[in-house]
DNA sequence: AGCTTATAGTTTGACGTCCAACTAAATGCT
DNA sequence: AGCATTTAGTTGGACGTCAAACTATAAGCT
């Protein structure tokens, strides 16, 4: 019989306590928003792991990037493609700036804008941290395998775009 | 030529100006994490959206769904199911008992752990939010395409497994 | 010129999350 | 029995995030 002892088939020791092993995720299982979640929260995790051994936060890393490859880029254009509200940017960019990493310059055109641009140590730590997420992207290159990773790619793709 | 104007390639008006579109992503571009990161938080925000129209907070339902499937699961148990550190799940327990969605009962064998269990107004709600979570679900599926899903699903629960 | 509206960035408050330290209860060892 | 170790849950501090309110500039309209 099937889940008969009334705790939806989890394992049992002989005085009906759960020993913590198998347990029954229902739906969830099946779906694609909750293995999404999962899935991203691990690879954020690992990267981070990874991140963490060059001392700065794998938040950082995309902020970086996208400095150096839009130089000049305004704090809400910025915060737009990493796909942030512009006030969580506030103090990243403060934190970045006192460390020397970013450069900030008002425009003259309209004084209300910023320009961001990367400094010699911001480049500096930029290769370290494209490292780090080179590795990271091997591994999980490694376990998607090469097969499917581009199609495994172009879905996430469609989903940010499509789910408004 | 390629980014000669040292601006990495992005649109600019006369006076030499970003106008927002068209931002360079680098390599984030094709890389695996970020668009998980950005599929992800997409999805998230359209069920959030979905959720809130019957006035529950996203994370809720997991957490509901995961009691449901496993009556009488302690704290613990649950925290490590949903993927999320066990401090964080005091609040919502707290939450969800003190509306009265779920019951919570001391063990008697063990005065440490407590076994959660939904009330039937936590059983209500659970069947709206799964109604929603239905609703987006076929959302996704659309973008995603009946061929692919399964296979997409099966690489999200591989990331999971295999990055610790 | 003088309104009104829009835009760039900051501030504030709420929330969810983690981690480390803690309390209370259980287990194990001697 | 007594002490050390482990375990379940809570607390407190830090951080990242969002949304709404705010300041200052800019742009459009008359």
């Amino acid at each position: 019989m099937h889940g008969a002892n009334g705790t939806g088939g989890r394992r049992l020791d002989r005085n009906g306590e759960a020993i913590g092993l198998s347990i029954n995720f229902g739906p969830l299982a099946h779906w694609v928003g909750f293995n999404l979640r999962i899935a991203q929260e691990a690879a954020f995790q690992a990267f981070s792991h990874l991140s963490q051994e060059i001392g700065e936060s794998p938040g950082r890393f995309a902020t970086l990037t996208l400095i150096a490859r839009n130089p000049g880029i305004s704090q809400t254009e910025l915060s737009l493609a990493n796909g942030r509200d512009k006030s969580s940017l506030t103090p990243v960019v403060e934190d970045l700036v006192r460390r020397g990493l970013v450069q900030r310059k008002r425009m003259n055109s309209d004084r209300r804008t910023y320009r961001l641009n990367l400094t010699p140590a911001g480049k500096k730590i930029l290769t370290m941290l494209t490292r780090c997420a080179r590795r990271h992207e091997r591994n999980l290159d490694r376990v998607i395998g090469a097969r499917d990773r581009k199609r495994f790619i172009q879905i996430l793709k469609r989903i940010a775009a499509e789910l408004d």
